[in-house]
DNA sequence: TGTACATCAGTGAACGCGCGTTCACTGATGTAC
DNA sequence: TGTACATCAGTGAACGCGCGTTCACTGATGTAC
């Protein structure tokens, strides 16, 4: 059997371990420490020798960016799996969003903050879905909620949605109201979170529980 | 009059070009582009000649970080003073901080995206000032709103919030939920434009349209 | 089972690059008498 | 008004640094007969 070939383990071995390098790094140092040659250097290995896994330094960023999404994805799925308790999946995907983002702070950073100079973010690939895992996962909890009346997105239209977006809603049995509030209720936890992150919100003790208060006021007129 | 010597004009003058060549490179190559050499590069110095007017690049750093808080501060004051037809000014308030940001990308980024390594935020001086300014127009248009009955924040106090912020609420006549729902109104602005400008509202054909939704349920919230 | 060849992970030296910062210096501008 | 000295913006060469990437190579592992 070529295909679990002591080689071929080897290598499938030795670019997980490159991953989990570059993702350690990029924990402790910040995305500056995220280098090739400091990636060799923490492995063991000559910088020339990591060619050999990735053609280019930006290959290895896609590769570790793609993990990044994935883990955040699961983080958000068990979150929601796993609260049996009465609270509003919005308010548990708010919080497990927030959680996650203040234990992997570089790693969010690299997701969602400043794009990283001369990396293209690709249109597809394991990244791009778990991304779409998660808006879609928003968006069925947006869904159950009963739309309010009176709202101020009745022209809202499919056309004004990305087709692959698009068609993921109507899947899903949403009206395009339902995927426009799914995308702002996702700016409405990116928001505290970020100005948290980034050290803006210094004039409160506990940003915490600020961003706890938004989430309960969305929730709140989620199912008014 | 030793007060403005042809020597402390021509040094007035230089400092102020390498300001305004440091937010040239800044918004035309992006933080990376933002180096001692590439100043002096585009004003045709040699780059030791820059210390003679700042000690150090994270010097250079702080003072246009400075200008560029002092830059959106007043095109919010402006766009405040400016707007005279019904519109809310927390609405205002809101469109003109995209509006900026929008226009001022490579900015924005530089003082609410990542932080730059090396670079310790000062805490105050001008950038500081232009802050607080912001934050207290916002809390001023918020205050303005007729409280909402059946508050989730009646448990809040100014315990919660440190002395100089607590103090300028107080001064504004604020309640402890005011000077809350102003820093959550701006989490609210603040979101769905930074996934904005990071590219993560492919979703959508016009987050500007996303984004006035967003802001006008605010401004119902404020004032139901 | 043994031998000849192909594969390919990894080495080590070198490349060119741009960065922030230092240092001894020059020469024009300002100051004191 | 002229002369002697002080100030200080700016030069030019050099420093050490770490980066991504290349290239010819070695030597162990895998493959075919």
């Amino acid at each position: 059997m070529a295909g679990t070939s002591r080689r071929e383990r080897l290598r499938q071995e030795t670019t997980l371990e490159i991953r989990r390098t570059a993702l350690d790094l990029l924990t402790h140092g910040g995305t500056d420490a995220l280098t090739l040659r400091a990636i060799a250097r923490e492995i063991g290995l000559t910088p020339s020798a990591l060619y050999a896994y990735f053609a280019t330094r930006d290959d290895l960023l896609a590769d570790v960016i793609d993990s990044i999404y994935e883990d955040l994805a699961d983080h958000l799925d068990r979150a929601a799996a796993t609260a049996d308790d009465g609270r509003h999946p919005v308010l548990v995907h708010g919080l497990a969003y927030r959680e996650w983002a203040l234990e992997h702070r570089a790693m969010f950073a690299l997701i969602y903050g400043d794009p990283v100079p001369g990396y293209v973010r690709p249109t597809d690939g394991a990244g791009r879905a778990a991304e779409h895992r998660m808006c879609s996962a928003l968006m069925r909890h947006v869904i159950r909620s009963p739309q309010p009346s009176g709202d101020d997105q009745e022209d809202l239209t499919w056309e004004f949605f990305e087709p692959t977006f698009r068609q993921a809603a109507l899947d899903l049995g949403a009206h395009p109201s339902d995927a426009a509030r799914a995308l702002r209720a996702w700016g409405r936890m990116h928001g505290l979170l970020t100005l948290e992150l980034n050290g803006h919100l210094g004039q409160v003790d506990d940003p915490g529980r600020l961003y706890e208060d938004e989430m309960r006021e969305l929730v709140a007129a989620l199912t008014a």
